[in-house]
DNA sequence: GCCTACTGTCACCGAATCGTAACGTTGCCG
DNA sequence: CGGCAACGTTACGATTCGGTGACAGTAGGC
């Protein structure tokens, strides 16, 4: 089962580091330094993930992901992000580029391997590939990016799709406020935890009637309902 | 639930600091300030996780990984790296030592909490969680935070619901008063208190019928029946 | 450069919840 | 059969918790 990945990153030590770490999760790795380079072998090994930092020089990361996925041998390959900013994240995933996925740096390998590996097996088709989230009149598209309420579209911000779905993925299971802030807003920042009901009334404001399947579990957290 | 927690660090203040915050989410802390002893405490206490500057008097914080890794004893702790140079971590903490996860100083006490948490959250995982705790009709599941008499939901409270679960899990064996105020509560000492009395009532009361599962066993305590 | 959308924080409020005291009841001892 | 101590029950003030509206800072779009 051993899927070979592309790593594109201008910096040795990165690359290292990257190549390192995902063999011993398994996998055969190919590097590229450069955009050009990295669309070269893209299309000749047509590996079955790419990893590909943001900041390169000569071509931007964001062009070569563009282009990865605009020439029809490529387009289908997962691409997961390396960033040094968070704010930059929402452009990248799902917009303009295709970006399946993203971890900003600095990045723990653990989570990098994770991350590639939840994706494969999403991509793999295999073992029920939790592309879309349901719940009730509730659809949560992770690729599309858009969520919808009995086939209705509802505009949700960055923030609020990803607390959506990260509920929706534990559905049933209560999610404390410091497991949410982890999870949704990730390790940086101090943050108070009252933000988070903040956002789950915000939440609840947009899905309109359907809010009820988000129950206020008193003194422990938020659930969504099953 | 609390784990053990080993810092090491040369420096009091971010001791302190370290052993501060982590006790605030929740751990137990022990700490070492240089190599041999690092490596003594890891042996006789085996902490579920153990923090590791890499700059250390004397041993190398990199060699005090190693040696950690090499001892069948304390190979499967997981560990975090604390480094100052954010271009050093990557070959360190990737390609010479089994550190599963760092963190670049200066660093946010609450980041560092949030990956120890994930971290040991993983690692546990594995393992099979008793999620649910059963007794006659009565069903409490620790991940939903639900409890159902016959199938049907009963509503409780979080000190109630923490309350039943610590019963359940000491099933047969009868809990002392201070001993509830101590697992429950998180009272230190002993304490005049009715507090338990009424919490119980409360429990059997929305147990309804239920509810001659829990026993008292006069002059020491409560017990849930088997 | 202005404007809009988004985000995080704060203060306030009502309601759920908690701990304690006071009182009633039960069981155990001589 | 009394008395006492342990436990059950009730009630209530204090506290905590989550919902809500408002607000300032910020980034992106035009």
């Amino acid at each position: 089962m051993s899927e070979t990945i592309l790593i594109v990153d201008d910096e040795q030590d990165v690359l290292d580091l990257l190549t390192f770490n995902l063999q011993k999760a398994g996998f055969k790795t190919i590097a590229a330094r450069d955009g050009a380079t990295a669309l070269q072998k893209a299309r000749d090994a047509t590996p079955a993930l790419i990893v590909l930092d943001l900041m390169l020089p000569e071509i931007e990361g964001t062009e070569v992901c563009r282009q990865l996925k605009v020439d029809p041998k490529t387009a289908h390959i997962p691409i997961i992000m390396l960033t040094a900013k968070a704010e930059e994240v929402d452009r990248v995933v799902g917009l303009e580029l295709g970006a399946d996925d993203y971890v900003t740096k600095p990045f723990s390998p653990r989570e990098l391997a994770l991350r590639v590996k939840t994706i494969l097996r999403r991509a793999s088709g295999r073992g029920a590939p939790p592309e879309i989230l349901k719940a009730g009149d509730l659809l949560a598209d992770l690729a599309k990016h858009e969520v919808t309420v009995k086939g209705k579209p509802v505009e949700l911000t960055a923030t609020e799709f990803k607390l959506l779905t990260t509920l929706l993925e534990r559905r049933g299971r209560v999610q404390s406020r410091d497991r949410l802030l982890m999870d949704v807003w990730g390790y940086e920042g101090e943050m108070d935890t009252r933000t988070v009901d903040t956002h789950v009334r915000r939440l609840r404001e947009k899905l309109g009637k359907t809010a009820d399947l988000i129950e206020t579990v008193r003194g422990v957290g938020y659930r969504l309902a099953e």
